[in-house]
DNA sequence: TTTCCTGCAAATGCTTTGCACGATA
DNA sequence: TATCGTGCAAAGCATTTGCAGGAAA
């Protein structure tokens, strides 16, 4: 599949631009968790703002999901699709995604006993990955 | 326990100033989670800058916790003490804490499995609460 | 051709910093 | 008395918005 095709696919309705192929490119070139800042740098040809609004975009259609850090920082990342949680490595950045039914149950039950109508729910596991050890 | 009492306990090592004594009432008279706006339109005497640098340090010294909201929004909140989690509503905005050991056992094995060094996790549960239905 | 998107620049809003004065231990 | 904390104002950043020109459908 194109990056043109998924685009096409993932933001249907709106309108495939040379702005938003080149802001996804870079988001697929780039292997980590990224900020805005980093794109910006990547696309100097892009506009600050146009990012903004294409990370928003991508982010309202599950393309692009939200890392918070320990320290409140905000990274995003290209969803790999579905429902996850992130594992986020406080020594090289890293962010690794993973998912775990036996933990959204137990969400739920405690949404549950508190009498709360639970609508959607974020995890964010920080420490060290296998390679930073 | 009066505030001077307790503050002095928090705050080990720091000074115990009118101005911390009168954020951390602040804090006390506010039912829900506060935004550091709230404090400082409560606090007509207190410099913006000494709210924000009396926040950073009770975070530091744990006696706050900082409450991410759905859209990415800040919110503090006087910690009950210990380890929990966060209920929030998105119709009043109220937050309630909750505590599962079965629930951070499960993330510690998640964790395992990975081959992460867990530090910390941070867990927040989105939707409405019982009053708001 | 109509509507949507873009870049630029300005505006915002939140948070931090520099500094001289005042308070605390 | 030696620090540490404070208020004020200015600086810093990240993000959003207004707008006129240009591109997509």
């Amino acid at each position: 599949m194109t990056v043109a095709e998924d685009t096409a696919v993932s933001l249907a309705g709106h309108r495939v631009t040379a702005a938003r192929r080149a802001v996804l490119e870079a988001m697929r070139a780039t292997p980590g968790p990224f900020t805005v800042e980093d794109l910006c740098a990547a696309l100097p040809g892009v506009g600050r703002a146009t990012v903004f609004r294409t990370v928003k975009l991508l982010q309202e259609h599950d393309v692009l999901c939200r890392v918070v850090l320990e320290d409140g920082g905000v990274r995003y990342q290209l969803s790999t699709g579905g429902h996850h949680h992130h594992l986020v490595c406080s020594r090289c950045g890293g962010v690794q995604e993973f998912a775990d039914p036996a933990l959204d149950l137990l969400i739920q039950q405690n949404a549950r006993a508190a009498a709360f109508a639970l609508d959607g729910h974020s995890l964010e596991l920080y420490g060290r990955c296998a390679a930073c050890g």
